[in-house]
DNA sequence: CAAAACTTGACTAAAATACTCCGGAATGGT
DNA sequence: ACCATTCCGGAGTATTTTAGTCAAGTTTTG
């Protein structure tokens, strides 16, 4: 599973906002051409910013986007609940393998291992939040996880597979 | 994001073969009839399993899947990697926004925290064995994974046993 | 009033998902 | 020795989702 490009581009938006937005709206198409995005997309996942409430649009000649709160205040969640709707989609109720399997009335060992990763997913990403990666930092980024977080194991060089 | 039916499928494929497959193989047929699943795709899934070393499989006319190991040995995790490639696939590589972006050598903020998150996963996931989830009993394993994992808030943790 | 920007929603192309189907190749029971 | 039953591998297909475009309209500024 992986989160589809309205997550990716959308956490982009927002974290350009958060960088050059304090200054007056950013246009939606300068946005794009700034970080390379196609246009219309952008501008249709700012859309989706701003129906969440993550961001403000200004309409006009000289309109644009800018981040409705602190950058400190929007989390990688909620820009990804803007997006894709949620982090983690847990298949039992709108993907149900069957309606008696995976009804609430029936018992299944399974389902609490979704609704647990779901938890820990939503834990994960609504601690980290955009003003934590505004700098082009990876390394910082990386750190900041780690001290939070923590990684158990001491581990051995670095992200690859 | 979420998991397709394939995980899904080969987690009740495994939970199958670890509660009724002990004395000798079970067809993918009578399996995929008992538990509800489409017969052809069944099969498939199955295979996958095998290729992934996971079950070994008898032909012939009391063939049929066993699991290749103890439930025990055999985690969540196991059984998506066998299934879908991986649990969580950071896009930087296989579905980059934009090559020269996503590069090794570029400096990206957002990265680490995708590879934390697969990490946090990965984490939970390989922690759960088939044998934990062996029992049709869903407040056991809420609570298995409550006293493991954690759920920060020391509330309701209805120890059921 | 015209240009530039957001708004809405319909539309389309490509990809992934969720399957089916078919022609083998083993194998055990009769 | 047959042959029904099972796994094996891969091709094929229908549906859904993703990714993105487009057109018509509204607001605002110079």
């Amino acid at each position: 599973m992986r989160f589809t490009t309205q997550a990716e581009y959308g956490l982009i938006c927002g974290l350009h906002l958060a960088r050059f937005g304090t200054e007056g709206p950013v246009a939606a198409r300068e946005l794009a051409e700034l970080e390379n995005l196609p246009a219309d997309y952008t501008e249709k996942i700012l859309r989706r910013l701003r129906q969440a409430g993550l961001v403000t649009a200004v309409r006009g000649v000289t309109g644009g986007f800018q981040l409705a709160r602190d950058p400190g205040e929007i989390s990688v969640k909620d820009v990804i609940d803007a997006t894709e709707g949620q982090t983690f989609e847990v298949n039992c109720k709108l993907h149900p393998v069957g309606p008696d399997r995976c009804g609430e009335t029936h018992v299944c060992s399974i389902r609490p291992v979704w609704y647990a990763l779901r938890e820990r997913i939503d834990e994960l990403l609504s601690d980290i939040c955009l003003s934590d990666l505004i700098e082009e930092n990876e390394a910082g980024v990386q750190a900041l996880i780690d001290i939070t977080w923590g990684s158990d194991e001491p581990e051995e060089a670095t992200a690859g597979r």
